[in-house]
DNA sequence: TTTCGTGCAAATTATTTGCACTTGG
DNA sequence: CCAAGTGCAAATAATTTGCACGAAA
């Protein structure tokens, strides 16, 4: 079940609307990006979004696009960057209401989400207590998962 | 102050005798490199750690190298890698009593250490109640740092 | 038609690897 | 002497950039 999918207003569209306010175009190659990213839960890899769309899409979309089009959702606040040390970069839809973290298994790669209230309270706190202005914060937890611990 | 230089033994002889318990030998470049850790206590990029050792240090080690022994020293966890979306890697010797996370300052690129014990207890409460076996963690806080928050 | 979007190929950057030479034990 | 350690240059791999062409407004 994909977080907010089913809202009054879809990640997808709330992102083409704000790309639309930010005075960017309609591209081709753009809507079928964030068409892919606005069906996942999950981060995706520039490359795992070019296999896909290849693919599965309606098109293709090269590499140097994939990479351009994650920049300006990244600067817009619409995606966000996940990156837990595995060399390449994640991007998935910043949904307000579905704000988690990443565990990652060091044995199959997984990367898995998870939420947890008691840790957002601490980070909170800890943040206000802080002289420097946080503005984002990310937790990876690492370790074995389930199938790979035996 | 470094963290735990003073203790009864400092982490560069920890580690290098851990290296020799793994069956190491001792090399000029290793030494050198341990030896340049042992007097950090914040996050040090592979350019770093050559640059520094070219111009302070008793000897030059080539670029390859300190990543040869950057990755020996992790692999017997002596060394903990810090990534936090630089797009280079950074390492600091781990020991066991200086546990803390990181402040990035997406202004001046800053990487600023810090400890939490309501973090820690929120992450370790956390850890138990997942169904996954968590080794490690880490937290990245973002934003601005008081010099350039202004 | 004019500017923005996109594809393709070349460039960049961090990191890794192959191999010959050196050195510790 | 022999295996492990190191430097150097070449190889990778992810990401970025330059430029020409196609498409939106």
């Amino acid at each position: 079940m994909a977080v907010g999918r089913d809202a009054v207003s879809s990640w997808g569209e709330q992102a083409t609307r704000a790309l639309a306010g930010a005075g960017f175009r309609r591209g081709g190659a753009r809507a079928a990006v964030i068409d892919l990213l606005d069906r996942q839960d999950c981060a995706l890899s520039a490359v795992e979004i070019e296999d896909e769309l290849r693919r599965h899409g309606e098109r293709g979309v090269a590499r140097a696009s994939v990479y351009r089009i994650l920049e300006e959702l990244e600067g817009l606040r619409l995606v966000s960057r996940v990156e837990v040390g595995q060399k390449l970069a994640r991007f998935e839809p910043s949904r307000p209401e579905g704000h988690h973290h990443h565990l990652v298994c060091h044995e199959c790669g997984q990367v898995i989400p998870f939420e947890d209230a008691g840790l957002e309270r601490s980070i909170m706190r800890l943040s206000r207590r802080m002289a420097f202005d946080v503005e984002q914060h990310d937790v990876v937890l690492r370790g074995a998962c389930r199938d790979c611990a035996g």
